[in-house]
DNA sequence: CCGTGTGTGGCACTTGGTGTCAAGACGCTC
DNA sequence: GAGCGTCTTGACACCAAGTGCCACACACGG
């Protein structure tokens, strides 16, 4: 069988360990707390040695926020494909959302796995670093699609910033409701309130580029 | 004398330990990177035993963000005694300004304090969780001003996040010219960008939370 | 002079995280 | 199928961060 079915044989089984240890980091964390489960207690749970541990992530902070990591690809990835005519303050709220969306699909896990983040400190702590590469990645594809220059223009920094902001305020409030408030009318409010900043033009650069007007 | 002068000696000891420790570490730490300095190193060079190291500073990366740990307290104080009929965008404004003014103050030390915090991924996690911290701060205190419920309207945290969302932005240029460029310049300009969602009158919700579906 | 209280150092210990090495599983070629 | 390179794993030693514990020194008040 040396056909590639997809994926080779050894990544696949690179994947169903990682998984296996998420599953069983995450079911002891939600269980006892971040702090009360030690790295031993996870890999014995999964069944591999703690070497292997870190083989697949590099703290014990990552198993957890790793876990989420499809959702700042997924924003990026959503913002670049939305029409470069779009207003900013939509294109921005479709790629919030495209990450909440992806964050409710599986299951309701993904909403401990949030208030776990949201409620450990040194959790959280990485979760706010990991959001600020996603804000860089953001910046820079604000930039390249309104042709502004990110160094000496600050609105594409901001702009990304901002809409950081609202989808952690959404976290916050969702998985303070226990996942009852609806997503989707929390970030159209969240976004009510920063699209003024968002689509506002005189925010933005000095030498008269952006012709197309909202 | 037995009367106290406005600090107990006992007091001044703890100071002049706290001073003596954050001064070692920050000389170390700039000079050698983040990773590569032990705590033995520091409390060597302090003249102090690693116990008595963390009586003081609850972790290494604590030693450097208490240093700026002024910024947030100015911050929200400076917001607090902000005239109540001020625009928001105007008083949050002047709040990171003190805090930005609070920073250059001293010397150029807080230029490589920020320098550090920033290029160190963990110092800016925990960094970003005392902004966090910041955060609600402002939020309570925008809430009373405005007259607002925080947990129904949205607007106070996201108006909070936004200034701080500048505030990093600034603080990110700032540190990135070394200092050349104008904090008070980079302030202005960045609140320029996100005033019209600040004082935005229809993105709060003062009675009757905007009915629209998603 | 003697209790008391507080700050400190020293030490053992747990835990997170890394470097290294030997052994096993897999794929490939002959 | 034998041999060979590659990749993954587990085991061990090791370092650094952080904590608990206890004994000691010093200041203070009776």
């Amino acid at each position: 069988m040396s056909s590639h079915p997809e994926a080779s044989l050894a990544q696949r089984k690179r994947q169903l360990v990682s998984n296996e240890l998420t599953e069983a980091a995450l079911q002891l964390l939600a269980l006892k707390g971040f702090d009360a489960v030690t790295i031993d207690e996870i890999v014995a749970t999964a069944g591999v040695s703690k070497r292997t541990f870190f083989r697949y992530f590099a703290s014990k902070e990552d198993v957890v926020v790793q876990f989420l990591a499809d959702m700042g690809t997924g924003m990026h990835a959503e913002l670049a494909a939305r029409p470069a005519e779009e207003r900013p303050s939509v294109a921005l709220q479709h790629a919030v959302w495209v990450s909440m969306a992806a964050c409710g699909d599986p299951s309701e896990k993904a909403l401990r796995v949030v208030q776990l983040i949201l409620r450990t400190p040194a959790l959280h702590a990485r979760f706010l670093e990991r959001q600020a590469q996603w804000r860089d990645d953001l910046t820079t594809e604000l930039a390249r699609r309104l042709e502004l220059d990110p160094d000496t223009d600050l609105y594409p920094q901001l702009a990304a910033g901002m809409a950081l902001t609202a989808f952690g305020a959404v976290l916050q409030r969702w998985s303070g409701s226990d996942g009852a408030e609806d997503p989707a009318e929390l970030t159209d409010r969240a976004f009510a309130v920063i699209a003024p900043a968002l689509d506002a033009v005189e925010g933005r650069a000095s030498s008269g580029h952006t012709p197309h007007g909202a």
